[in-house]
DNA sequence: ACCGGATGTCAAGATGGCGTCAAGGAGCGT
DNA sequence: ACGCTCCTTGACGCCATCTTGACATCCGGT
C-alpha cells in the first residue's frame, strides 16, 4: 500500500502538477484546495504525510498546522513563498518537520517527503509488535498477554513499549523518563520504579520473578528476551 | 548528560561562535577543522549529531559524510553555503539529516539540531563489539564467551568494557577506578583487584590462566589480545 | 634461591539500589 | 462539586553489589 500524501494549496495549477509528479513516484494522493477543507480531508483521508502551504483561503497553514497537532503527530511538511527566518521557526516550533520554499522543484519535494517518512518511520504504520505471548498494538494502545488482553494506563503502555521498541537494551530511568513524559526533567527518577511495579502486578504472571520487564541493578530496566 | 554535537567547518571564528553558542544552549561541542580530523574527533568523541560544512580542506564533507555513514547512523546536519538544489539533493540521497544555509542564524541551528534529535531520539543505535569469543554489546550491557551469555554487574561490566575500548592497552588502577566510579577518587585502588577477580571467575575458562584480562605486574591490566 | 612488594583469593560487613506500598495530589469526566 | 483514575512522592526494609581487610601466593630483582 503506498503512502499516502494530502496537499494543501489554494493554486489548482501547482497541485495538480504535484499529483502527478507524487503519484509517478509512487505517493497516492488526496487534495484541498483551503484551510477547512484540509482538515475535513484530514480526517476522512488520514494520510501519511501533509505537504501544506501557508498562504490558504479561510485558514491559513499555520492554524491548519496547529489543529492538526491538536490530535495527530503525522509530518507536516510546509511550503513558503517566503524564505524568512521567523517563519521557519515559527514553523518549528508549531511542530512542523521541514520547509520547501517556492519556488520548489517537484523532484526535491518528492525526495523530502520521502526523508520525511524515513525519519518518521514506524510511527506512521504502527503495525502491532509480536514478541512471543507478548502482543502490543501502538495504535490502539492495547496489549495482550498469551491472548488475554490487559489494561495499561498511558504511563504503563508507554514504558512498555519503549522497553520493547529496542528488545534487549538497558533504559536508564532518565531515558524511561524522556519517554514518558516528554523532555520534561523535573521529576523524581524513582518515579519509574513505581510505574514499573504497577505495570510488572499487571503483566507478569508473578511479579516478583518478572519475565518481561527485567531489572539491572545500579542501571535501569530492560524488555525480557 | 547533554548531548554532544561535534562541529566541522574551516573557519575558526565561525566555529568559535558556533561553540559558543550551542554550550550555552546546553549541548556540550566537539570541534573539526577539516575533513580528515572530522572523521577521527568522531570516532574519539562519539558525538550525537553531526554539524558538517560542506567545504572542507583535505576531504569535503560529501566525503565525510559518505565515510561516516558507512558504520554509523548518526545525524548529519549539513551547512551549504550555496542553496543550490543539486546541493540538497545530493545530500539528502547521501542520508543527510537536514540542511542549513549559510548565512544562517544560530539559534535556527540550535532550533534545527533539537528537531533533529527530538526525530532520531533513541534510533542511536551502538553496535556489539565483537573480539573472537568475546562480544560485548554496551547497549544491552550484555556479554557473551563463546556464544555463551554470561550476567555481569555494572562495575564488571564498565571494566571489561574499558579495558576492551583499547584493546592491548594497559590501564592502571587508577584509570580503571574512574572508569568505573567516576572521578571519584575516595576509593582504595585495590578493590579493582577485587572486581578483577570476580569478572575472572565468570568469564574465564581457567581464572588461574586468564585470557581475556590479563595482569601487568606493577603497573594495572589490559584486554587480552 | 631468597626477599619484598604486588597480586590473587576469599569472606564478612557496609553501602546503596530496588521492591513494595500507602497517602496525597492532579486531572478528568459526570 | 464529586468521585474516579492515574501520577507522584516518600518511607521502610531487604538484598545485590561493592568495599575492605586479612592472608596466601606470585613475580621480579638481587
Amino acid at each position: 500500500m503506498s503512502p499516502k500524501v494530502l496537499v494543501v494549496d489554494d493554486e489548482p495549477g501547482i497541485v495538480q502538477m504535484i499529483r502527478k509528479f507524487l503519484e509517478k513516484d509512487g505517493f497516492s494522493v488526496a487534495l484541498a484546495y483551503d484551510g477547512v477543507s484540509a482538515l475535513e480531508v484530514f480526517k476522512k483521508e488520514q494520510p501519511d504525510i501533509v505537504v501544506l502551504d501557508i498562504m490558504l483561503p479561510r485558514l491559513n497553514g499555520w492554524e491548519v498546522l496547529k489543529r492538526l497537532r491538536e490530535d495527530s503527530q503525522v509530518p507536516v511538511l510546509l511550503l513558503t513563498a517566503r524564505s524568512l527566518e521567523e517563519d521557519k521557526i515559527a514553523g518549528l516550533g508549531l511542530g512542523a518537520d521541514d520547509y520547501v520554499t517556492k519556488p520548489f522543484s517537484l523532484r526535491e519535494l518528492s525526495l523530502r517527503i520521502r526523508a520525511i517518512m524515513r525519519r518518521t518511520a514506524g510511527q506512521v504504520y504502527q503495525k502491532p509488535m509480536v514478541f512471543g505471548d507478548l502482543v502490543l498494538d501502538p495504535e490502539k494502545m492495547e496489549v495482550s498477554i498469551a491472548g488475554k488482553k490487559v489494561d495499561l494506563t498511558r504511563t504503563e503502555f508507554q514504558l512498555l513499549k519503549t522497553l520493547y521498541s529496542r528488545p534487549g537494551k538497558v533504559f536508564t530511568r532518565e531515558e524511561l523518563l524522556n519517554a514518558v513524559a516528554g523532555d520534561i526533567y523535573e521529576s523524581y527518577e524513582r518515579t519509574i520504579d513505581t510505574h514499573i511495579w504497577s505495570l510488572r502486578k499487571k503483566i507478569e504472571p508473578d511479579p516478583s520473578k518478572p519475565q518481561y520487564v527485567l531489572t539491572v541493578f545500579g542501571v535501569g530496566y530492560k524488555s525480557g528476551k
